[in-house]
DNA sequence: CGAAGGACTGTGACCGATAACATACTATAC
DNA sequence: GTATAGTATGTTATCGGTCACAGTCCTTCG
């Protein structure tokens, strides 16, 4: 086999076939205005070379636009990692491509290390992320390049002023969740916290904890104090001792699944039984909650959907010929297992 | 604030300064050949302006390549996630972008169709993947651009004649896990098993499979068929099925930790306790191994070392002066943890 | 004092594509 | 038969950089 030499470029195809590489350019880009035997021609000399167009080439002399960058949170984070997944399908099937760089919370994040992020000045950026430098890099990129930026955040159902947030609707589904709980008798609810973002506009509770205090003050009920965990399953463990330990609290809501399965892991430790002694409700589906023991009580919420919605706003931001998406989404849907049920009478 | 105009190039600034364009060149790329009054003034300019270096046009004219595409199976196996997390956290680190594409075993990948994914000819990609389309990419990439490629694949310490690859030795970390449960008594240990690529040229048995029958024959003890599984935690429930409800089974050796979650909740329904009787060991270490109920006894992989290891080599493979990456990793470690014990005696 | 050499800077071609405009050739209409 | 659209194709500038090379200017040395 030969060595590989330099690819074939559009004059080495217009050479061969004996156009302008203005024409192959046509041909690659289908337009109507090529005669259909010059188009033949041109398409034996691509087979022939195994042309493939520069995207880079093709991208710096103005044509349409064919890449996304995603800044996202952890990957590791069963939510960033399915939004992601669902972008990245989207994209493909769209002959996109993704790149991706996470914001890493123990870094500092200046504006310009964020849009030193970007292959180039306009690059197109979906922003996955709800903590503090998710809300840096949202900021920032309103700041410079509003037209070409999506992020996914929480969706309020108010058809924000806000065109380029996409998201689920988290406080109807904490509603719903904490809901069941006092259904099935418990007098009040507790809550384990995923992080929230900490700078001065960013918001003290997630949507996902407003939902739940709005749930119990709608029935009047005690509202416990929250209590913070960090994103890990270790954190989370010692997060929920103190909560585990109180014989009063007979139900938590847990901010994600990962809590909850330390929740239930840190119950059972100490010789508490779920849902018997307690009650515990995750958030997200993972797909180990319907295969723990017992299998956890969960609100399913469809991220590679909005993955998908954000890289459509994103190509309709960019090309108003592109149909705008919905900006609502499945609602979350609560699904009972066995982590939780009545409370034990006493 | 004014609307978003173009940004600045290289050009502007150069005439901002009061110098050529290639002089701001050189001091973007740092060449020592620029006096320090120069310098300074192109660095007021380039501050000034808010000037970011194109990195589309930098690689396009033929300047120093600062990205890479990974070519990943499905984000949502442990395995490709961590890795993929550990070439981004390399590739940020030395300020290089990284762009994703996901092998979807769903679809018939031609070379081209693989080809087309790149964003150029030559583009540096790493591939991350063991089954059939994973190995089809590694093939073309191979053929096409051998160079500019790297594989991260099960690294068998022969010091192969390839160098592109790189890996854990998943072998040896199978023989030590089978090792451990005919230690605890067991008479022999059955495998529900990874997919594996079926391709002609592909291997039969991933080399986690390989290892638990190497330590069964080195013990001589019987070798019962393999359990085949999919990835996914539903149709490793049901593959399992059989072995669990067999009596004269006492121990799984898994092909990952997801697989080993199934199998204990298949146990568990049919009211087999683990480890007592029924002792399941998995493969990864993920996270939440540590908190089921039984915690799970697993393999540890350091599948972001090898992410990191993965990017280092490709940079060694493009520039000789990076130096290469040791090829040898921190072998596998089995940590003993609740799902395994001994056979009860009958 | 002139030549050699190093340090600094500028000029022009080029990377692989698209956009805008120009031109040649065909039909169709008057 | 000629003006009048189209249709098909070519030409040139441009995108934002790097590379190779060519000049200056100032030292330093013989």
């Amino acid at each position: 086999m030969a060595a590989a030499k330099k690819a074939a470029s559009i004059w080495d195809v217009a050479r061969l076939a004996g156009v302008s590489h203005q024409t192959v350019s046509r041909v690659v880009n289908g337009s109507p205005r090529v005669a259909p035997g010059t188009r033949d021609r041109v398409m034996d000399a691509i087979a022939e070379l195994g042309y493939r167009p520069n995207r880079l080439a093709r991208t710096l002399a103005g044509g349409a636009v064919q890449s996304v960058t995603v800044l996202t949170a952890d990957t590791s984070l069963y939510g960033s990692e399915a939004s992601l997944r669902g972008i990245e399908k989207a994209a493909r099937a769209a002959g996109w491509s993704v790149s991706i760089s996470v914001l890493d919370p123990a870094e500092t994040h200046s504006d310009a290390s964020i849009t030193m992020r970007l292959p180039r000045a306009g690059e197109p950026v979906i922003v996955v992320a709800h903590d503090d430098p998710g809300m840096r890099a949202r900021r920032t990129l309103l700041a410079s390049q509003p037209e070409a930026m999506v992020a996914i955040g929480e969706y309020t159902g108010k058809e924000p002023d806000e065109p380029w947030l996409i998201g689920l609707d988290d406080g109807a589904a904490a509603v719903e969740a904490t809901r069941h709980l006092l259904d099935l008798g418990h007098s009040t609810v507790h809550h384990l916290a995923i992080p929230t973002a900490k700078g001065t506009e960013a918001v003290l509770k997630s949507h996902r904890a407003e939902g739940w205090i709005e749930a119990l003050r709608q029935a009047g009920r005690h509202v416990p104090p929250v209590v913070y965990s960090g994103w890990s399953i270790p954190e989370a463990f010692e997060a929920v001792q103190p909560l585990v330990r109180d014989e009063t609290v007979t139900a938590i809501l847990c901010g994600n699944d990962d809590l909850a399965l330390a929740a239930i892991r840190a119950a059972h430790l100490i010789g508490r039984d779920v849902p018997g002694d307690l009650s515990i409700v995750g958030f997200d589906n993972t797909p180990f909650a319907a295969y723990m023991t017992p299998a956890l009580t969960t609100v399913n919420q469809d991220f590679e959907a909005v993955g998908r919605g954000a890289f459509e706003l994103l190509r309709h931001r960019l090309d108003g010929s592109v149909p705008k998406p919905k900006p609502c989404w499945p609602s979350p849907e609560l699904i009972v297992r066995d982590s939780s049920g009545p409370p034990k009478r006493r």
